[in-house]
DNA sequence: TAGATTGTTAATCGATTAACAATC
DNA sequence: TAGATTGTTAATCGATTAACAATC
């Protein structure tokens, strides 16, 4: 069995999994993560009302769309500043805007992908990327029968060039859609071209330094816990 | 502006969003949502070591290993019985049967997907499911151009049939594969059909019964927030 | 003005952490 | 036995909720 070194067990700590490190919002407080992941839920419906014309909308309504209560919206906007009108509520398209701005989404954000197999082709197809101004610049794979060929509107590159095409793009952020064995390797490769958030799908752990973000999707995961939740017709823990 | 019944506002906060719903650990105490999802990890890494023929593991290396701390675990394991040995750690194939017991994957457990697109594709083909015991067992489309035609090793069937289909198969999970627009009808169907729990990919809230379990996987959330901690050389919220 | 809804505070609630007695 | 590691308790920490004064 291998051990951890402190090295590793402090990147691991330091970064997301332990749901410790806060945010700071403009005034310099933290901002909780869960609230973090809230803002994007607000946005989703306040894109909605706007392409509807919708001009204005109150924290009750919020709540009865997203299932989130209106105290917490209020409260989650409340580090930020303040956004709303007593007896009106938010304007619409501002509230959408400075929700986007706070998010950093208000200005195109590039994506590198490493992993051109089914689910890296289902994010590059993805028609969400666009309305959040996120766009996945270039896609990489080891695989010598998959590179040059095209995925989409994209010519799947070789990783051994990602640090080089990086250097042009300098996107910021990363996903990795790679088995879990070659998970790491890829997020190596990604920070290597200067990536410093990664989206890992890949079933396994990542080993970054503390000033590069990881967040994990696992649909395995979420699928063993409503596993576990089957059977039981309430009190559930999901 | 439609506003929320109190039936849908109910419907809503009994289930995944607020987190204020606990599971029931065999003692009958409740078990918090966090300790079902670390679970998994757990279970990911034992199934790791049990290939490589580890016998047995300490906390400390759960720790090393998953980045979760060693007190996390033996206190999310504390509510489900005990585990280990003092002085020696846990047995891996002993734990690891036994979580996947509390996980309810110790048996095969069926789910129907919804959505034959790419990222349906992606869902089927993903070579995961197997280890955890979940095996997709339908797919299902409203795609008339789809309909009939081979998803891999499954046949595309018609929503229509989704009740008819499942009397047979009797799958309690489900999946949502398809476009925001049409995640609410998905979700209808699957519930119709008998399914008690759901997987929901698509960036849209999905009413259900409290009796129905529902989560999200919203990789344009995880974006979000990573875009926010973009910038931030440390102590972001993610 | 009266009614409605915000922003914020304090109270509650729940999860994580640290420490250590029990025990292999 | 001595050393190591568990299971559990109590303390800490952080997030959610409810209530209400401020204000449009």
């Amino acid at each position: 069995m291998t051990r951890a070194t402190d090295e590793w067990k402090q990147a691991l700590a330091s970064r997301c999994l332990s749901g410790r490190d806060m945010g700071r919002s403009s005034e310099g407080g933290a901002v909780p993560t869960p609230t973090l992941e809230r803002l994007s839920t607000y946005l989703r419906y306040l894109l909605e009302l706007d392409q509807l014309g919708v001009e204005t909308v109150r924290s009750a309504e919020i709540e009865a769309h997203t299932g989130i209560s209106a105290a917490q919206f209020r409260k989650d906007l409340s580090y930020f500043g303040e956004f709303g009108k007593p007896g009106i509520g938010y304007y619409v398209s501002d509230l959408r805007r400075r929700i986007a701005t706070i998010l950093k989404l208000d200005r195109e954000q590039l994506v590198l992908l490493v992993g051109a197999g089914n689910l890296g082709s289902a994010l590059v197809a993805f028609p969400g990327w666009e309305q959040y101004r996120l766009r996945i610049a270039a896609v990489f794979d080891n695989n010598v029968a998959k590179i040059g060929r095209p995925l989409w509107d994209l010519e799947i590159l070789d990783i051994e060039h990602i640090v080089a095409v990086n250097r042009e793009l300098r996107a910021g952020m990363g996903m990795i859609a790679v088995p879990a064995a070659s998970a790491q390797a890829a997020a190596d490769g990604l920070i290597r071209a200067g990536v410093r958030a990664i989206l890992n799908f890949a079933p396994a752990t990542i080993r970054a330094e503390p000033t590069v973000w990881v967040r994990n999707v696992s649909f395995i995961q979420e699928m063993a816990v409503l596993s576990y939740c089957l059977g039981s017709d309430g009190g559930c823990g999901c």
